[in-house]
DNA sequence: GACGTCTGTCACGTGACACGTTACCATTGT
DNA sequence: ACAATGGTAACGTGTCACGTGACAGACGTC
């Protein structure tokens, strides 16, 4: 059985996108056109992140968090959770094939 | 006198190649070169990291953490730290004119 | 002193991606 | 039926991580 360097989850982090669309939105009645309206980003912007097409930009992580009042590392570690895991899976060969360093 | 919402600090935070270049770099003893070799990457890349010309990317987190033993997200927060960091710098005007949500 | 080697840096091209604008289509309410 | 609203597709733009190739300087060996 080969065991990776690292647990690895069989299932991806939750994306921002999701958080969004299933606590967020519903919880103070926002649709896409609205919660960019209030953003001040356009619709397309909005649209593709609850759809899981776009990642949290450090400059989004800030908007949401103060409109909706939580960290902006709440956004942002969120969405690296979820890149780390893309990642791990995408380069996993390459990764492999760093040999870690012994301590000096 | 002007508070923002939260407290900024007036000095950024440690970018990431500041600690490979004075922290990681000397006690292993790599130059930017072999460093490049070991992680598998161009040297170009090694050098504009150390120069805090690029950013850590979620590769380069795990190529660095698998390298040197320590988390992807050690690399990976001290980045967005960072990136939070100058968006607040740069997006503070548009950010000030987001009303924050009361609680519904 | 000339030569090859190693290191840091610059210049260029490429691909990925966040974002805005515009347009299209479906749903809903009057 | 028609206007308004909401989701989505298509297109163009700017930014940026990355690789490749080339250059200049430092260091050594002969």
């Amino acid at each position: 059985m080969p065991i990776p360097n690292t647990i690895r989850r069989q299932i991806p982090p939750t994306h921002p996108g999701e958080m969004l669309r299933e606590d967020f939105m519903p919880d103070y009645g926002l649709t896409a056109t609205s919660l960019a309206s209030v953003l001040g980003v356009s619709r397309q912007t909005v649209n593709e992140l609850l759809r899981e097409r776009r990642a949290i930009t450090p400059v989004m992580a800030l908007r949401l968090s103060r409109l909706f009042g939580n960290s902006p590392e709440f956004w942002l570690n969120a969405q690296h959770s979820r890149d780390l895991w893309e990642s791990e899976q995408r380069y996993q060969r390459e990764l492999a094939q760093i040999d870690p360093l012994s301590a000096a």
